[in-house]
DNA sequence: GCACAACGACTACGCTTGTAAACATTAAGC
DNA sequence: GCTTAATGTTTACAAGCGTAGTCGTTGTGC
């Protein structure tokens, strides 16, 4: 159904690769060795390491870049909230039949909410129901 | 840091060997033909496949086998609600800041919460309010 | 003008994953 | 007893991923 093949269908965006993005997301557009800066302290990177998640990501197009100069600025073209939306999706379809009811219900079991996610959860609703 | 090698950090499930698990999880102990038999038609794998699998899992200490006459029966060791539990709190700390609150919006915003998951929400948190 | 530094492109390489065939063993039927 | 079917083990192989080095170009400081 409607699924012509320059139908972009995003291709998977692997975990180091979403660290990437996170960065971009935070600010951008960025220089890889600005991209570098920010992450590769946490992960123990290098730049060659950036620059290669940073040319996959294009590849997937998942970030575009801008040429300045002789290098380029890198900026994201996949939106966060889709890329969260389409993981959310996929892992309450994966293990939840696709509700989010028992999803939440796990997490309450866990004790992975806290009284502010509570309270929050109970102001949604009550947004939700009028 | 107390990380001895017999201390069994949990390999992580592959999206297949995911597969294999809920069969299991959903009745076993089983053979691999009746693994296959369960799971084959639906994704299309063959026997070997299933097999493979299967010995992976084996090796990530997630199935366990006992012998009955020349073959093995399988069955889970690693409980679903453990594995759902640990999957859940890693979408969660990667894309939502380990909160719970901002998953849940994120979900309620996609429109992903049907009228029964609100009102089962509702009645959860009741609960989690006495 | 030339050496050098910065940068993207290309290449590399070991590991995991998805998918499966080949092989070895053994219980079972004839 | 011998062939065969079932079953676990080993091996295979391409694609994706994590991580990084090398190469070629080009702007820049002297």
């Amino acid at each position: 159904m409607a699924k012509s093949e320059d139908d972009e269908r995003p291709e998977r965006i692997s975990d180091a690769e979403h660290a990437v993005m996170e960065t971009l997301w935070a600010r951008s557009p960025l220089t890889a060795a600005e991209v570098c800066e920010a992450v590769c302290a946490e992960r123990d990177w290098s730049l060659p390491t950036v620059k290669t998640l940073l040319s996959r990501l294009v590849t997937k197009q998942a970030v575009e870049t801008r040429p300045d100069g002789r290098r380029f600025l890198y900026s994201p073209l996949l939106a966060r909230d889709d890329y969260v939306g389409g993981e959310s999706r996929r892992l309450m379809d994966r293990l939840f039949g696709g509700r989010a009811a028992p999803l939440f219900a796990h997490l309450a079991q866990d004790e992975a909410l806290t009284d502010a996610d509570i309270a929050e959860i109970e102001a949604l609703l009550k947004e939700l129901k009028q």
